[in-house]
DNA sequence: ACCTGAACACCGTTCAAGT
DNA sequence: ACCTGAACACCGTTCAAGT
């Protein structure tokens, strides 16, 4: 990449960081690239769809997200760490406003530039939830699919104004409904 | 009203109940008036806004939702209750894409033209939840928000096509969370 | 290579002019 | 009373012309 585009880039995803901060996940492309006084043609060729930008917003925090269901995997007991991991999500969807949405929408469109993101968060709940079922510690008449609705359903809900007040109890009630044992100290530990 | 205005509104509604099917809530309003062969501001004089065209088209379907609520809360046992009618609730979220975001988004703003009908649902659902809890069969530890943005967080699950195919089991899965009494029949007759 | 203004086909809002 | 074309300020897409 030429210098002068480099530079356009990462100051592209400044500014759109600022403007999705305040418009959310459909903020005007258009004012995106106004404010980094570039013009619009300029912004589409770096990121030629919306969620082409997304992917590049957001694929620290979702490498990390991934990354830390490797480690949880490791390091903590099974429920917990299918927990606290689920924690993780719920923060990384009160990101943006919006996010969660555009995630649903893409993971089931294979040529959106965030399906790959999408499916890696899946296969790492998917993973968590596994282990937590060998345990016996979440329920076995789940799969992957319905982890991943339940908590992209929540990271939606959070994202709603009206109950995002209730966030934390919210995410009490669906982990209840993922884990077996619903007084688990363990459960306790990442719910409360 | 005039007649001939009277016969507009009426052709509107069936127009864009067919354009609605089709392209779900963000069906553009410039695309049903067209349909029904009228300038968009005549379809606007009748529906100011979207969510107004919305009310008018949903609110049958919104009707026997909270007179469900009444006809249950009088011949079913509360668990009972709360079941059919968070069944109920589910498919009329089916009824078209996007209407349940619609309504989480009208449910915060007092100036919207459904924020009475979302309001109406909420308060259905919020006495059929405390009457279960009277009973016991329902958590304690949940109010009529928290059951509200439950099942509007499953209405819009339901709503990605990705998650379609687990509807009945995503159902089963949220009312295990809100019920005591897991395996109950009652339950499970509702949500089976 | 990379940038960009401009034309395009959309959207919902508003209102003056028509019947 | 009710309807509507037209002007408006937006949106994302595309591309020929510029550096």
């Amino acid at each position: 990449m030429r210098a002068d585009a480099r530079k356009n880039y990462s100051h592209i995803l400044t500014v759109a960081r600022e403007v999705v901060t305040e418009h959310g996940a459909d903020a005007s492309m258009r004012d995106i690239a106004r404010r980094a006084d570039l013009g619009l043609a300029t912004l589409l060729r770096h990121f030629p769809t919306r969620e082409a930008l997304f992917d590049a917003l957001l694929c620290t925090n979702l490498d990390a997200l991934t990354q830390k269901a490797d480690e949880l995997e490791t390091s903590n007991a099974p429920d917990e760490a299918l927990m606290f991991w689920f924690r993780a999500w719920i923060a990384f969807a009160q990101s943006y406003r919006g996010v969660v949405a555009m995630m649903a929408a893409a993971h089931t469109n294979p040529d959106s530039a965030l399906y790959a993101s999408c499916a890696a968060v899946h296969s790492a709940s998917a993973r968590l939830l596994r282990r937590a079922q060998g345990e016996g510690t979440a329920r076995a008449d789940m799969n992957g699919d319905d982890l991943f609705a339940l908590i992209t359903a929540l990271g939606w809900a959070v994202d709603q104004p009206s109950f995002a007040p209730r966030a934390d109890h919210l995410f009490h009630l669906i982990a209840s409904a993922i884990l077996t044992n619903r007084s688990s100290s363990d459960a306790k530990k990442a719910t409360c």
